[in-house]
DNA sequence: AGGTTAGCGATTGTTGAACAATCAATCGAG
DNA sequence: CTCGATTGATTGTTCAACAATCGCTAACCT
């Protein structure tokens, strides 16, 4: 085993500031659209202001975090502009990638494991792992196109998407319908109908699309 | 128009470097795994460190720069994976945006553009020009697809790609003869023809890639 | 009274210097 | 000649200070 759970951020400590803001971010602590002082979150992390500036600068590129020339740093609200891009992009690259993947990709064991995670997290009402693991499972079906541009606007792609998420409060609404349609996908997968699995998948993200979207603008009648 | 050629840079101190240190990168006087040390180039460039180190962090976001712990940041070279994961994206990003395009976006205008912005410069015999227009062209069929997350991912691929042709040393054999077949497919697709005009970019994709793979093996027998 | 502007305070932007941590190359011992 | 320790240079990080800028307050003018 590689890397454990605390020892990938070991790097360099802009990398540790970063990694804690990161968990903070997607654990709710941090609401959308609150600003971060310099002085107050180095001095709360124990890092330089100067540390603290590289940490926010990683975060901004990931979109987690965005910058405002000397006013601050704030956490992102993903608008719902964002949010229907994001959608967009989804539905072009897993879609193609799922369509024209060769049969056993390693990354299916990736998406096999991630469905029985979920499927595990559900029987234990643990919601947000449901979520962790179907953004794991999506991930992995972008991993089946082989590319490491691809799996990086992914990630930052989910980054935003998961900020989207926290803002809502229904884990349970967001996530439980979807275990079972991965597990559909992935079976489809697996008897090498791509182009089925993909076209299910297709509905799959329209669906979820609607169902953000609405929630959202239900609680941001702003 | 709000932000000219020259103003875009005003920001902070950091984007006025990593401006310049970008111009000196797609002009070619700083060579792929050249290293770049913090004190000579920060003084270079009349920036003190800390300020440097955040532009670097910039550039290496863009894969303009990598970064290696403890050992300084090198120009990037970009491997010959890299080069054919790139093409593979653009495949998949270009020809769906092109095919899934309405007839008349504004983007098209901006096609046209640079289709005759290339022809103009080939008439002059400038060939680094006709390399620019020709990516402004490609970044003008990605822009179809009216997706930010999707021109980002672009600019970074296009920066990244534009080091490799740095690498190479005959543009008037890289960049020649696409002026045309980008004339072609800006005609089919304003006839509305979007799927014809996919399927002519996917196979000038392909072409381009072979050329490029072929000059990079070649000149890197390593 | 209402709107405008000048100034104030706070925060960010940038710099320089200093020290610790790490790597690479040199030099020396066996 | 090989292996290892020392040295030197560069990066990583912190601190303190000052300049630049923004938002707000309050005085001012009409």
């Amino acid at each position: 085993m590689a890397q454990l759970d605390e020892a990938e951020d070991s790097n360099s400590r802009a990398d540790q500031a970063a990694e804690r803001l990161r968990r903070l971010l997607i654990a709710g602590d941090l609401v959308p659209g609150q600003r971060l002082s310099e002085t107050a979150v180095s001095e709360r992390l124990g890092v330089s202001r100067n540390t603290l500036r590289e940490a926010f600068r990683m975060l901004t590129h990931e979109r987690l975090l965005v910058h405002k020339p000397h006013a601050g740093v704030f956490v992102a609200v993903p608008s719902l502009a964002s949010i229907i891009d994001i959608y967009r992009v989804r539905r072009m690259i897993e879609c193609q990638a799922l369509r024209s993947s060769p049969a056993r990709h390693p990354a299916s064991r990736r998406m096999r494991a991630a469905v029985e995670s979920a499927q595990a997290s559900r029987d234990a009402d643990n919601w947000v792992a449901v979520g962790t693991a179907n953004m794991e499972f999506h991930s992995a079906i972008v991993a089946l196109a082989d590319s490491d541009h691809l799996d990086r606007l992914y990630a930052n792609i989910s980054a935003e998407l998961r900020l989207a998420f926290g803002l809502l409060d229904d884990p349970e609404y967001l996530h439980r319908p979807y275990v079972d349609r991965n597990a559909a996908v992935l079976a489809l997968y697996l008897t090498g109908d791509t182009a089925g699995a993909a076209s299910v998948l297709e509905d799959y993200l329209l669906l979820s699309e609607r169902t953000i979207v609405a929630a959202y603008a239900r609680q941001l009648p702003a």
